[in-house]
DNA sequence: TTACCTTATTGATCTAGATCAACACCTCTG
DNA sequence: CAGAGGTGTTGATCTAGATCAATAAGGTAA
């Protein structure tokens, strides 16, 4: 009963000082008491389960949410009710920062996996930055951030050709994860070939036939959602160089 | 003599108080006494040459930028040297919000006319949103309003059929101008057709192609740069309801 | 004014990738 | 474990819009 009591009061609070997305996270940088002052604010893990929304389209902005585990995908609904996918989201990055212009949600948000996220009531955090400079400042760099990687997709979707937007794609998926600790030439995608292909702006069999050819030519094995990249030079020339006239560029980054 | 020094001395000082672009722009909403704090901040405006940069990919962050009169293109460059425009940008509207994640531009932004805009160094910002809660929250408001627009543009761009694509375009600078105090069914517009079609990841030959239909439709008059809009009501209609078999709504899991 | 250059329009082809179609396969449920 | 609905692969066609090509219309500079 009482050991009862202690775990569940120890749950109350989140410990991003323990968490090994710190770094990638809202508190990457705060001093320890600007730590805890955050973690105060900060409301419990919550479960999602796979398929159930985080927010949804039209929702008032209550809370923004961290991601601790799982993965989310975030999309818009067009007047003809089709959806356009804006974007995947892995642990330690921020979802619901689309609401704070108009005070609600433009987009909604869906677990694509049973997923743990903290939730942070973004009254709350607005205020605490104002008293914490460097909290203020991640926040603008988080938000910027978010805006540079919608510009690299619209430079995608905008003037490349399938074969690199998935191999970008890939890439993308690989270094992220990677920055999460885990390996970056096996994983598994938790998004479906039609979440790909919406995202990427292409049809769901265009995915399935490049994924086949990129097996064919050594770059990856694919087994259903199990990828292993095992050519990742290759890979990473088709994403920058786009294959056809592009004279020669040495530019690796 | 003293008339021309009184005259330079309140140059230096921006007022937007006075300006019209007041609730378009960063002050707005801010209450006189801190309206004044954030004026003594911004630089005297400068005039901007048609095909100057405000600011170069790469460059570091100092000042972020409000527009004040004309217009600018911003593009990031990718490997192989091409440009892909992320947008334009009208009088009322921040420059530079990208560089706060990196502390480095990155992106290009230059004028398409001559231009006036507003500085203001960040550093001073950041601090000064420190102490004015309305400043802070106008800020991330502003930033938030840059990811919607850059996931709206990304629907577009991945799953919209061209006509539709372009009937947005014109639709929005319509409106865009029309809070600016411009005619909403008459303007100009500053940028080339190439870089209409840049920005919408498509040919030059298609961004005419369609303005011809458009016209020979009776949706619009076109005379080379200036554009008025015949029959909003239909123009909506085509940048809205995707044009073919939009009956049932396909839905990706 | 002419000469030159950039931007825009218009027509004729070509192709990347969408769509259509058929099938294989997981993974749930009862 | 049979049957059903979702998800993925593969092949055959079709088409929106790119590309190629030629011309026209401004703009700018001498």
């Amino acid at each position: 009963m009482t050991e009862h009591q202690v775990i569940r009061l120890s749950e109350l609070k989140s410990h991003c000082q323990n968490c090994s997305l710190y770094d990638l996270c809202l508190p990457m940088g705060l001093e320890i008491g600007d730590l805890e002052r955050l973690e105060n604010v900060i409301k419990p893990r919550q479960s999602i389960d796979k398929n159930d929304f985080l927010y949804r389209l039209g929702e008032p902005l209550k809370s923004i949410y961290a991601i601790r585990s799982g993965s989310f995908k975030t999309y818009l609904t067009n007047p003809d009710g089709t959806e356009q996918i804006i974007g995947f989201s892995l642990p330690g990055e921020l979802l619901g920062l689309d609401a704070i212009g108009e005070n609600q949600h433009t987009c909604t948000s869906k677990a694509l996996e049973t997923s743990n996220v903290c939730e942070i009531p973004f009254e709350r955090l607005e205020s605490l930055a104002r008293e914490i400079p460097n909290l203020q400042h991640q926040l603008f760099r988080l938000m910027s951030k978010e805006i540079q990687q919608d510009q690299n997709l619209m430079l995608l979707l905008a003037q490349m050709p399938a074969e690199t937007r998935l191999a970008s794609f890939l890439l993308g998926m690989s270094e992220r994860l990677n920055k999460r600790g885990y390996a970056a030439n096996e994983f598994n995608l938790s998004m479906s070939r039609g979440d790909i292909a919406n995202l990427l702006g292409m049809a769901v069999e265009t995915i399935s036939r490049l994924l086949g050819h990129f097996q064919d030519d050594g770059l990856l094995r694919v087994a259903r959602k199990h990828i292993t990249i095992l050519n990742l030079d290759r890979l990473r020339q088709l994403a920058t160089h786009c294959p056809s006239t592009c004279s020669d560029s040495s530019q690796v980054n």
